[in-house]
DNA sequence: CTGAAAGCGCTTACAG
DNA sequence: CTGAAAGCGCTTACAG
């Protein structure tokens, strides 16, 4: 599409046009002497040129994170992350939270290479075929943090080793003597939700103790749905004595459907989490839960991210970084 | 400090510099062939000149919101706000994450402007007057939301309407039939926190209650403050039936020190908290908490910041929204 | 409505 | 190490 190696300039769209250089600026200023048609023409042919001005003098370099959905404790330790490695190499980090649909479009792309944007974080749960495929066109590095499932090449994702993350979770209430042990997991068609839960089918293998009827759960990450099926797995017959939580949030809601219905935490029911996000130390008694290394991530994501722009190849197009059980209250031998 | 009205281009400084153009150009370049002596003259020029370079030809028109200190609940509602005014008006905001000294100094603040920064929100506990002194002179003007004390002019605030929050909160305490009511106050130097705390102190005398010795102690905002300061509260005799804490945090510190003195919360002991962030709803049993509106305050950071680089006036040079209370179930009658 | 021409701000190869 | 000069990319007043 690009009919040159070298960087657009004015002349290459005005002799692509067949208008003259002061047409074609008067276009891109916005100038009202200038044939409707004319207008038409020459912008669609800066787009496709992806004119993107005169290279500027202090070039912005900035980084794009984009997260999908509210801001939570989660992304919020992402974003420390990328912030803190934005500083360390000088680059300003742009957020933007979308809700909905995110914005694609050649256009829009090009846009933001041209207004020296060097490279894009995603946070999302699906990362947009549509966007991916636009920033790819106009050769922008993308880096997804978490993703539902593996982004197409050649798009890099970081995330965490969630199966050892749900192995070690279970392990930890198997040797606290615990046997009628429950999973709670994330969206059903999340792969790091899957690799949790499968964490725990694993752990629970290995040791030989059977997962007994209903004893496995799909919820969702956040509160309220782990308060909607926290609720159906305590209604199970017979109730499990501990159970493991695929994020931090349900693993409170549950906590809190348990308080509800007279059970003592972890008196009677031991709770083990995943994420260790702030909210897991705050909360009483303090929640036992996997740690997901969401700071780093961040890092990592960014830095992966600089080098793309800079034109080195990554090792791998998908980086985990190690999950680690954080032992707190929230869990108690039977 | 500058010349002239107009925009210093390299020809300013270069007759400013008694040097030809081409030797601005390559100090601005960083060129080797350029003596030292020069170099460092004509580098201060370009600063005092408050050079900027050639004026953008898309202007980025960007936003800063600086956060001091760790990102958490509460400064992530604020941010919340602050992206979400900003995709509206179509303005990036770069999100810095500074601990310790922040930047400061003439050359910086010109460097923001000159790289099309249009304005800066600063979320810190204390605005340092230092870097408030660089942006002021360099013409950026400034948005500082829910700062310990009011800054100098000519520099916006936004903030809460904290004393009527601590009345709001004592009142819903003294109406559940409390008597023997502390307070929990955020640091003692902290504006907002006193409005709170003297908030507290009008609702118990038009009460006609009184305030029992040690009923009123300083903490901080952060959940160990809370742990600290939360034990010691619960050391007064009589211990009180009821806490009103400033921050959620401190709030959700104090019940885990009186679950683990085996106090239940609320039969036992009511605590209403101050914020209302996210972790508020996701505890057991959800907090009762005053709702300061940290989202809106960032919008309005956000619009304001705007207003004033398109240079408006603003009506008031510091704005405050209302708080509300939020009734859970960490409250409950005697 | 269009473009030739003058001019601005900047960079760079090169002569000294 | 310095700067005169050529040249690039862009804008704009003005002639047609």
């Amino acid at each position: 599409m690009q009919s040159s190696r070298r960087r657009p300039t004015l002349a290459t769209v005005a002799a692509s046009a067949g208008v003259s250089v002061a047409t074609v600026s008067k276009v891109l200023n916005g100038r009202s002497d200038v044939a409707p048609d004319t207008r038409r023409r020459v912008q669609s042919l800066l787009v496709e040129h992806g004119y993107a001005g005169r290279p500027a003098h202090r070039s912005p370099a900035m980084v794009e994170l984009q997260v999908s959905g509210d801001l939570c404790a989660y992304s919020t330790e992402i974003i420390k992350g990328t912030l803190e490695a934005g500083a360390e190499a000088g680059v300003p980090v742009v957020i933007t939270n979308v809700k909905g649909e995110p914005p694609s479009g050649d256009a829009w792309a090009h846009g933001l290479t041209a207004g020296g944007w060097q490279a894009m974080i995603l946070l999302t749960d699906e990362a947009n075929r549509r966007q991916l495929a636009s920033l790819t066109r106009a050769g922008l590095p993308v880096v997804v943090v978490n993703p539902i499932n593996p982004p197409p090449a050649p798009v890099t994702s970081i995330g965490a080793t969630n199966f050892a993350g749900g192995i070690t979770a279970t392990d930890h209430l198997l040797a606290l003597g615990h046997r009628r042990i429950a999973c709670l997991g994330g969206p059903a068609d999340a792969a790091s939700s899957q690799a949790r839960v499968h964490g725990y089918r694993a752990a629970m293998e290995n040791a030989g103790v059977p997962v007994l009827p209903g004893y496995v759960r799909s919820a969702g990450f956040c509160y309220p749905d782990g308060l909607r099926e926290g609720a159906r797995l305590l209604d199970v017959e017979p109730r499990p004595t501990a159970v493991f939580a695929a994020s931090d949030e349900i693993a409170l809601a549950l906590i809190q459907v348990a308080r509800e219905r007279g059970l003592r935490v972890p008196d009677d029911l031991s709770v083990v989490g995943f994420d260790d996000t702030e909210i897991a130390t705050m909360t009483s008694p303090p929640l036992t839960t996997v740690r997901q290394p969401l700071r780093e991530m961040g890092i990592v994501a960014l830095r992966t991210a600089l080098r793309l722009a800079a034109g080195e190849t990554v090792e791998s197009r998908h980086i985990e970084l190690a999950t680690e059980l954080v032992v707190r209250s929230s869990s108690l031998a039977v």
